[in-house]
DNA sequence: ATAGTCACTATCCTAAAGGTAATTAATAGC
DNA sequence: GCTATTAATTACCTTTAGGATAGTGACTAT
């Protein structure tokens, strides 16, 4: 992942190292769209993902979804069924997330229209 | 830039798209860093951001500059100083990114804080 | 004449993200 | 034995973001 640069005479460490990580833990092409999809659809596993996450490889999904657990945004559950399946949900603290992505909403919102009147 | 990918049964089309334009226009390795600098500390010259973004180049810079400002976030003012300087200054639209920046911020350190306990 | 400032642009190059396609392991059904 | 299902993994390839470096054009100062 390409590290974000970000530096501001007005914020204290802590929060540019806030902000540094988030903005890398959500940024990619996927990122957004499985966990909307577990948030909106709740638990999903491997194949349902794959079908909702229209265009997505099953290599690319695994390493999305790596990524996500190892930063305890989903959870991954082994069921004992035959075939294997895997069952993938957020976590609560993945809910977290919402407030980015509603504030993301309301921004794109406002851009829209002040876009179309260029 | 690389198209994000989002769809969700949960939100409407127009809110997809607003989440797609806002994810887009935001991602990249230094769009925060030059909100961040343009919105701390006012009104910048090309030759003050290539200062205070460390490491970034002319040629990205310029670039991303070009990105800002044809959607609407920034004004681009050639002074009529010899030589000629450029002043950068972000637009009241553009104060409206504090909000994405904030809950980013918030996510982040709440994020911060699970990591650590791993 | 030469060197310096400012805001870029042009060319080339690398590293990373992501796509394609085939393959694997475990199991079940026919 | 052969095919199918699920959740991956592997090797390979393409695209893109971004970095390195040099150069341009308008001007000033010495």
């Amino acid at each position: 992942m390409t590290a974000v640069k970000c530096e501001s005479p007005k914020l204290d460490n802590e929060r540019i190292l806030a902000l540094k990580d988030a903005i890398e833990l959500l940024s990619g092409k996927w990122k957004f769209c499985i966990l909307l999809n577990l948030y909106s659809l709740g638990t999903m596993r491997f194949k349902d993902l794959m079908e909702t996450s229209n265009g997505i490889t099953p290599k690319v999904l695994s390493k999305e979804l790596q990524e996500l657990e190892e930063n305890l945004l989903i959870t991954r559950t082994v069921n004992n069924t035959k075939p294997v399946t895997v069952s993938y949900a957020i976590t609560p603290h993945a809910i977290e997330t919402q407030a980015v992505i509603n504030a993301l909403i309301e921004f794109g919102l406002k851009h829209r229209k002040k876009i179309k009147g260029k």
